[in-house]
DNA sequence: AATCGTAATGCACACGTGTTCAAACGGCAC
DNA sequence: GTGCCGTTTGAACACGTGTGCATTACGATT
């Protein structure tokens, strides 16, 4: 009907209806200001026309865009491609749409894409693994957009966030280990000095502290978080003369390097060592064998940092950090140590130990509605 | 400086700077109508006061919004995640943001989502994968947007697309594994009816016919495309009395989910039973043993429909389909058959066999710049 | 019958930027 | 001095939609 090049506009749309473009806005805005036989007559010339309002035009008028941005290290990572997943459904339920910018892990780049999300006047932000501490306090300031921080790698008290429960989901996943009956307890972390890595390394600790087992230094080794470090760090643990009977990998990348390593070694996980990743990734249900790790609800963290950056953009207060706990997925790379040289401490259970156990269940799992 | 609240106009910095509006919006964009004096302290005041212009006006005022849509199944598909990172890196190279919207394999919210796009007047969509033939032809006349198809499940009169060329590359894969010297050679394919299965049937197919190889209707099943649907059709397969000692497959995910089934029967891969996947989805590397499968080149596809849509946004013609060539990548999943009952044919090389090889490198790779 | 209230509609302006056109200014050639 | 041209600037309008305010119409109330 239109001789198209240029989109129908509400005015034609009044023009065909004998109407004011007035009409024609409240009428497809269902509002309860127009006459409801006018309105469906307008309401069916515009379908009639294919006609759809520009959401550019409204944006300017209403100063709200219903978009928000999210920028990531990179969309092609697993876990991120999870989350992204969630942030996206949650918004197109309440009628947004997501501006999707790769960073790269470059802070440069980060900087750049957060501008250009400025420019397009987003409603709010999402950014997931952010390196970038301190930036996002001048920033702020500057620009006035909400910002969610998801798994943020330096503490932040500029930006509300939604972050995994590092500590305890170490702890109960070494303590997994300690209650099969392992003493020699490895960590392969990560080197580039993110919270999340500490974090896990705390849990560690604490898990060995509790079962009096000795800390040692030598049984702590450092990756890239990627399978290529995570297959280097287990070599070095495997040349040691005393090798440890199961390892806890700052993440699955890591494992899967590590049980790459041990392969090579003529070893079998988890008969020779037992292993133990975080994330769960899809991989970590196809390598061989399943992994046991640690279940990030990466979906549900998705959803989580849109529903409170909704309520941000709403003007409702929300809490700063939102914490979730992971659950412990227990797969096929862990077994108890094979007897060996020292049996002292067999796999019978230690019923006059520590009662203290802790509570690491699926409770509290990150489904708000 | 700003009371901030609302975010500074053109105006604002105009009146600071005791001129008119039209001036800094032609100093901002480095016209060369302003003289360069009063440009450089246009900029400098803008800079001070964190301005940064509104592409929302700015796409009202131009009618272009330097914004495309991309709809894809699902995000978290690593094939999809990959093009997709592609698409965004030559997206950000020409400043332009993108819009990222999964629609779950439901045409239903493939249509919204598309709509969702045209009412942001985004100046170009790209979708992934889609089921929906013959619904673009017509949403394509009403809206007047360039679309470009990737991997599209149905022939496409309507839009432009990029796709893999299914065909030579399942032959070529095929290929290998007759000149290893297998004979029975199932094909496990995907039951939806996709164009993609279809075409690499006919792959296979032809292999088998230029190595003389009869076709055997009983080797070939269907799967799901996913892991489950794999193992079931292995299970099949491995339940006839006479087994395959080799087995193509729809996709890397079939192929997964096959390698699990055989282990399931205490068989060995690739020593009983050879095993040929494709996509090359980054998990190819990571189960025991590596696969080998077939490349899809998934980012430069990304990137590549993202030049073939900037060309038609520009208004330049651009070829309707664009081909790429997959690559065979050659890994530990596949082997020459155990020297087994029939021993007519053996891996020696079959010197006055037809000579007919096929071309079937890395060239042609679609690394377009 | 006059007044009031309510429903329905149109007018006019605003949102922030780009762009055409006219105007102001200065320098130069005649 | 006058006319012409190039440079620089501002005024005005356009883009498409939302909304406060005024206006009209009409039925109900007094």
């Amino acid at each position: 009907m239109r001789n198209a090049n240029k989109p129908a506009s509400i005015k034609d749309i009044a023009r065909i209806a004998r109407v004011s473009h007035s009409t024609v806005s409240r009428a497809l805005r269902e509002s309860p200001l127009v006459n409801p036989e006018t309105a469906e007559k307008i309401r069916r010339i515009a379908a009639e026309n294919g006609f759809r309002t520009s959401a550019i035009a409204r944006s300017l008028a209403t100063s709200r865009t219903s978009t928000i941005g999210v920028v990531v290290t990179s969309i092609a990572d697993p876990f991120v491609a999870e989350v992204v997943s969630g942030i996206e459904s949650e918004a197109i339920a309440h009628n947004y749409s997501v501006f999707l910018a790769n960073c790269n892990a470059d802070p440069g780049r980060e900087l750049k894409v957060v501008h250009s999300f400025e420019d397009r006047r987003v409603d709010g932000i999402v950014v997931t693994a952010s390196r970038v501490g301190a930036l996002y306090g001048s920033l702020l300031e500057q620009m006035q957009i909400p910002i969610v921080l998801l798994n943020n790698q330096h503490p932040s008290h500029f930006a509300h966030s939604v972050l995994i429960e590092n500590f305890e989901a170490s702890r109960g996943a070494v303590n997994l280990l300690v209650e099969l009956g392992h003493r020699r307890i490895a960590y392969i972390g990560d080197r580039f000095g993110y919270s999340s890595d500490s974090e896990r390394f705390s849990g560690y600790r604490s898990a060995l502290d509790e079962a009096d087992i000795p800390f040692q230094p030598d049984l702590v080794v450092h990756g890239d978080g990627k399978a290529e470090g995570g297959s280097e760090a287990m070599e070095r643990l495997l040349a040691a003369p005393e090798r440890p009977t199961a390892v806890f990998c700052y993440n699955d990348m890591t494992a899967i390097g590590g049980l790459k390593a041990i392969r090579a070694h003529g070893l079998k996980v988890p008969d020779d060592i037992s292993l133990v990743g975080f994330d769960d990734l899809p991989l970590a249900l196809y390598v061989d064998p399943p992994l046991t790790t640690v279940r990030q609800p990466k979906f549900d963290m998705g959803r989580l940092a849109m529903q409170v950056l909704l309520k941000l953009i709403a003007g409702v207060d929300a809490e700063q950090d939102v914490k979730v706990t992971g659950k412990l997925i227990v797969r096929q790379s862990t077994a108890p140590p094979k007897e060996k040289t020292e049996c002292n401490y067999s796999y019978a259970p230690k019923t006059g130990r520590k009662r203290k156990r802790m509570a690491f269940s699926s409770s509290r799992s990150a489904t708000a509605n």
